[in-house]
RNA sequence: CGCGGGAUGGAGCAGCUCGGUAGCUCGUCGGGCUCAUAACCCGAAGGUCGUAGGUUCAAAUCCUGCUCCCGCAACCA
């Protein structure tokens, strides 16, 4: 019988720079799916890659006097690295600079051009031009480029637009009606409410403010931005061709499952659908969204000095250490989060004590008691029959998890069963049995249970600690037949006769108080690395704005005015609305700095504020100006407060 | 009233679909054991299951109001 395929992908990571250990879970949660979906008999085929194009590429490799390739060279070999440390069994590794993908994108490009899916027009924005650069609305910072903070100005260029709206209906219906489609289920009602039902604008798909992309063919001045380029990895990584697909995509293809992360559920369920829909090629069976692992509450970034990388992790814990720990760690409906103590503690608990312990003191029985030879199961009694049990069905519960991408709970079972082992030694005091020679029969059946059971838990272990698992199959002498998730459906597999190993600790306790130490030193010093480097980058003068003339800035009108009346905007975060006295009747203005100011810090205070700028409605609520703050080092924002002692209305200049 | 998720002993979580002794891991305390990595096993303390009502013989579980957290959306004029 031909076995059944299943096709399982990542997304592409993007190679900007180095991933950090929240980054390397997906690969990890993804590696034991397809592990275990091998050990099952599923003919798999896994794919991960990295995501090369783009601006913020071009950029930074600008910025290291390097070209865009050799940049993505370098960190999709450290992904790769990392890989390699954490023992992912992938099939292919796509990297969206090959050239077969970008012809393929260039095929799947014009394709969708020539049905009309694809249409030419303008792109209206808000453009810095010494970026050359495009905003939305809500991209800017304060009214003015986020990269370099030089004004912008309203402008439209050509760019080419996939036109969503007409498969709206579509998408609704088919989401609906595919209610195992995207996972977890809150997501799905966040695409459909929040996007969907709304109504979709189409989605412009091509840039000319840049060139490290794939190039449109029939118009070389614009290159393919990242939605169809990337998202297409997963077809062309296996042989999608429109003008006929290989054997491979055939067989593959539709994907069973996406794992993706939260943030980007939105491009995989409504872009990616429409895309292949349009393209008349089937739609993957599951998008399964997985949440964030945090450092502690934070989220990692240098400049806190709480990036955390696989390496770090793999350093100290080993590979299996490192994906225990992320496997375990992260439920389905909340974010996960790493500490060093929590790391530390599921390791000397769940890793030292409960597993590799259990290991360790039954085969030193083994050897202390029967020479090292497993003896065959002689004298029963009813204890025995409950540790059977459970480890007969510790593989159905594994399958079961697995199924439904409940990695926690799939490993947390596993460790069930090694907790009832280790209570089972109790319960049978194999010491006792040893010392009296007539009670040899009770002993060989106490310890072949044992490492049966122990068989049991290196078989299942391997699909999320491939190397622990190798390493007790090896020290039990499990032969080959032995080893496969099929001969867990009879407890007695482990062959009589045969001889145990040496008893060697798999798992070292780590001394959870020195390594903290060590660890917050780490950390300070790597907030301290980064505080330096950004001081001195930050030392260049800052870009100034165009030179304006005074006539420029006497079209501002700045005036002195007094804060009244101050509330929080319901519904909103960051929105403060302020009622003042201008002088000239007062006025309400909305200002985004509710996070850091109080409603009563403003109450009676004088502030600065731009009189004659257009009315908005900002969160529905009208806005007649706007108060002047200035950025803080911290990030934050501060108003700017004048002389307490002039008069309302009193105009600056 | 924009959409959704959540609140359970000191910490982290399960239980809620299909009401009926509140469970697991870690931590604390006491005990046991000695094969083992100061590990393992047992026991105890500790929870009015966010809050106020309702339905019911019976509510962590079903219904309603409220408070607080968290995603998404909106949003620093």
């Amino acid at each position: 019988m031909e076995k059944k395929k299943f096709y399982i992908t990542t997304a592409i990571a993007y190679a900007s720079k180095k991933p950090h250990i929240g980054n390397t879970y997906e690969v990890v949660f993804t590696d034991a799916v397809a592990r275990f979906k091998r050990m099952q008999g599923y003919d798999v085929f896994f794919l991960t890659g990295t995501d090369e194009h783009g601006l913020k590429i071009e950029e930074l490799a600008e910025k290291e006097g390097v070209t865009p390739k050799e940049h993505v060279d370098k960190v999709a070999g450290e992904i790769k690295d990392i890989c390699r440390s954490m023992n992912i069994s992938y099939d292919r590794f796509i990297r969206t600079t090959d050239e077969q993908h970008e012809k393929v994108v260039q095929k799947i490009f014009n394709k969708l051009y020539e049905q009309g899916d694809i249409y030419k027009s303008s792109y209206e924005g808000l453009y810095c031009t010494p970026c050359e650069s495009f905003w939305t609305e809500s991209q800017l910072k304060d009214g003015k480029c986020p990269d370099c903070g030089r004004e912008v100005k309203p402008a439209h260029e050509e760019a080419y637009f996939l036109r969503l709206s007409k498969y709206q209906k579509w998408l609704e219906e088919y989401i609906e009606s595919h209610p195992e489609f995207i996972v977890p289920e809150s997501r799905k009602k966040e695409m459909l409410n929040n996007f969907i039902k709304p109504g979709l604008q189409d989605l412009c798909v091509s840039r000319t403010t840049f060139k490290w992309s794939i190039p449109v063919t029939f118009d070389p001045k614009h290159v393919i931005y990242v939605w169809i380029d990337a998202l297409s990895n997963y077809i062309t990584a296996i042989g999608y061709d429109p003008d006929g697909s290989s054997e491979e995509f055939k067989k593959y293809w539709p994907c069973d499952c996406h794992v993706i992360g939260k943030d980007i559920m939105r491009f995989h369920s409504i872009y990616w659908p429409i895309m292949l829909h349009a393209l008349g090629v089937e739609i993957p069976g599951k998008l399964f969204g997985h949440n964030w692992i945090l450092f502690g509450e934070d989220k990692m970034s240098k400049s806190r000095g709480n990036v955390i990388y696989a390496d770090d992790v793999v350093e100290a814990f080993g590979v299996d250490g490192a994906r225990y720990y992320l496997l375990s760690e992260m439920g389905l409906n909340a974010d996960g989060s790493i500490t060093y103590e929590s790391l530390i503690e599921r390791y000397n608990s769940d890793l030292a004590n409960t597993l590799g312990n259990l290991v360790n003191r039954t085969v030193a029985m083994t050897n202390k008691y029967f020479g090292g030879e497993i003896k065959a199961v002689d004298e029963e009694a009813p204890v025995d029959d409950e540790l059977i049990k459970l480890a007969l069905e510790t593989p159905v519960k594994v399958a079961e998890f697995i199924g439904q991408y409940r990695m926690a709970d799939a490993v947390e079972s596993i460790m069930v069963l090694a907790r009832r082992a280790n209570k089972y030694i109790d319960e049978t005091e194999p010491w006792v049995l040893g010392k009296d020679p007539a009670r040899a029969g009770r002993l060989s059946t106490v310890l072949y249970d044992l490492l049966e059971t122990i068989r049991f838990l290196g078989v299942i272990l391997g699909a999320f600690m491939p190397e622990t698992s190798v390493k007790i199959l090896d020290m039990i002498g499990a032969e080959d037949g032995a080893r496969v998730l099929d001969s867990l459906t009879t407890f007695g597999g482990l062959k009589a006769g045969g001889r145990v190993g040496q008893a060697v600790p798999l798992f070292a306790r780590i001394d959870a108080e020195k390594f903290i130490e060590e660890a917050n030193a780490k950390m300070a010093a790597m907030a301290k690395a980064a505080a330096e480097e950004e001081a001195k980058e930050g030392f260049e003068p800052p870009a100034l704005g165009e030179e304006i003339t005074i006539d420029d800035f006497a079209k501002v009108e700045l005036r002195v005015a007094e804060v009244k009346a101050c509330e929080k905007v319901k519904k909103s975060k960051k929105l403060l609305c302020l009622q003042l006295d201008d002088g000239f009747g007062g006025r309400q203005v909305v200002s985004g700095i509710a996070q850091w100011y109080a409603p009563e810090d403003l109450i009676g205070k004088k502030i600065i504020l731009v009189a004659n700028l257009k009315p908005v409605k900002l969160c529905g609520v009208e806005s007649n100006g706007m108060i002047c703050a200035a950025d803080a080092p911290d990030g934050s924002a501060r108003v700017v407060f004048p002389d307490q002692s002039l008069p309302n209305g009193a105009k600056l200049r």
